[in-house]
DNA sequence: GACAATGTTACAGT
DNA sequence: CACTGTAACATTGT
């Protein structure tokens, strides 16, 4: 559920929450999560310890801890972060509860595929290095670098080791914005379509931000709201719906495996090669 | 029952 | 090597 918009709403609202919050029991731990320690082993290792920052890189989440080490979570698909009471009690698909000097910190993930990671150095983690600029603040320089590349550019834009942070929604969102067709090759992609990719990824993702991202199945933030930015998305799950700039029925096609929605006719690939079939 | 779902990774095949 | 498609992870909803 979560990309960088949701990751982020996700993130503003936990850091008040958590900062100065000392972690004073884990009540609760799914063994699915234990990647590196068993439930004794992480209590021992967090127990005591005060959350001092909360912060997102791509789509992942830091919670700095005072004794220098970060906790690395991922949501993947159906994962919450949410801020509960201290009485609150586990529902069937929480994963973890840390409980606070005056609250409680949940983990719920219906599919499990969420991940919890505890490092001495986010910056040596290999899953944080990996990632390229981040979607908020890429360049464009930094993106014409990234579109050296034959894949698709609706692939290349998913590819968080290209630039991190961007999912299906959004990126079905900046294509039709771009008017670029995902399947374009992104090396053959004219300068101007480039730029305007890039145009448009910063404003789609702060306005989903204020308007507290996209809830399509899932997602809520850490107060467990709702967003409302699905009302405003162009593209996204609206096939056979008529396109907002020109009526054109939107369609859908499957890309590296996934459900990609455009407008058949504000989206042509307007690139060099002329046989346009897979 | 079939299929799809906001993410990522592993693997087989071209 | 580069890339593509598929399955897999586990669960729910249509």
């Amino acid at each position: 559920m979560p990309e960088l918009a949701e990751v982020e709403v996700i993130v503003r609202g936990l850091r008040p929450q958590l900062a100065g919050q000392t972690i004073v029991a884990i009540p609760w731990l799914k063994p699915h999560l234990e990647n590196d320690f068993t439930h004794s082993q992480l209590t021992q290792k967090l127990v005591g310890l005060r959350i001092t920052s909360v912060d997102r890189l791509g789509k992942y989440i830091l919670i700095g801890l005072s004794n220098g080490k970060h906790l690395v979570i991922h949501l993947r698909m159906t994962g919450k972060l949410l801020v509960k009471t201290k009485d609150s009690l586990p529902t069937k698909h929480v994963s973890f509860i840390f409980e606070l000097t005056d609250k409680a910190l949940f983990f719920d993930d219906i599919r499990k595929f969420g991940s919890l990671v505890l490092t001495d150095n986010p910056e040596e983690l290999p899953c944080l290095t990996k990632l390229g600029p981040d979607a908020l603040t890429i360049t464009v320089k930094q993106l014409q670098a990234a579109c050296l590349s034959k894949k698709p550019i609706k692939t290349l834009l998913l590819d968080q080791e290209k630039i991190a942070g961007l999912g299906n929604i959004y990126v079905c969102e900046i294509l039709f914005l771009a008017q670029v067709h995902p399947l374009a090759m992104a090396s053959r992609l004219m300068e101007r379509q480039v730029q305007a990719i890039h145009r448009h990824i910063g404003p789609v993702l702060k306005k989903s931000i204020k308007a507290g991202g996209t809830s399509i199945s899932d997602y809520v933030n850490s107060s467990n709201v709702p967003g409302a930015f699905q009302k405003l998305l162009q593209v996204y799950q609206r096939s056979g719906q008529p396109c907002p700039v020109c009526v054109t029925p939107i369609e859908r096609l499957k890309i590296s495996g996934r459900s990609t929605f455009l407008c058949p006719k504000c989206q042509k690939a307007e690139v060099s090669s002329p046989k346009g079939h897979k």
